[in-house]
DNA sequence: GTAGTTGCAAAGTGTTTGCAGGCAG
DNA sequence: CTGCCTGCAAACACTTTGCAACTAC
């Protein structure tokens, strides 16, 4: 199925720019800032605006393409990995890397909230560099 | 304990703006953004500037008395519990509740990335209001 | 005195939005 | 034609910073 495909039938309409970002995107699993995207993109002599960029990315979030990540306070970060797994997050570095979802096993869930249904969990290990 | 002796064990120099916050931040187990505990801190008719919540929040998870919360990228969250346990996240309502450390068990930790160790270790369940 | 703290306003960063022009169906 | 998409620049929200006045030891 081509990236078109995708889009559509995730119900985003399949224009030039989120094709061509979908593809940077989608080209391997990664990380990636609104910020890294537009760079990655205009290195890749995609004709795309910063707004474009913002709008695509919340699009795809909306549209079950990418899962948001929140690490850190300053900017928001994109997995390109829908499938359920978990992050390590080097406070140091900044460095987002994934721990496979079944190296992590967690019990049962709690009781929730009153009135609420599960959406998702996040498992954050903060690790920092070891002083030598 | 007094407040001041805590701070001063932190490392943090008891002024009278940060005792004052501080008397607010620990009143009760909490999730605060700065601009809550600025609110709060005019309501209790603390004289203080947003500068100074902002360098005294920042001051205090430096000091290890307060917990940084991401779950939004809007804004951080301050909590008031240092001990450690999660969160769930209503995503509908932004709200934030304790989950007791012992509702989640995690497996042992996978490996961590090359020259790092563990810092700590937040689960984050979001939550959505159950449509009727 | 000296070093650290505060408040104000200005600056900074990441993100969103209003709007005119463009493109697609 | 009509509705959605794009780009630009301006607006925005949150947070940090420069600096002068102040406070505490």
């Amino acid at each position: 199925m081509d990236t078109a495909q995708i889009l559509s039938n995730h119900g985003a309409q399949p224009t030039a720019q989120r094709l061509a970002l979908a593809e940077v995107i989608f080209s391997r699993p990664q990380h990636l800032s609104a910020d890294d995207l537009l760079t990655a993109a205009i290195a890749a002599d995609i004709r795309v605006s910063k707004a474009t960029v913002y709008n695509t990315l919340n699009l795809f979030v909306r549209c079950g393409l990418v899962r948001e990540l929140n690490v850190d306070g300053e900017r928001v970060y994109y997995d390109s990995t829908m499938a359920p797994h978990h992050h390590f997050f080097n406070v140091d570095t900044g460095e987002l890397t994934d721990i496979p979802n079944d190296a992590v096993r967690l019990a049962a869930l709690p009781e929730l909230p009153a009135g609420t249904e599960p959406d998702s969990v996040e498992v954050i290990v903060r690790v920092r560099q070891k002083r030598a």
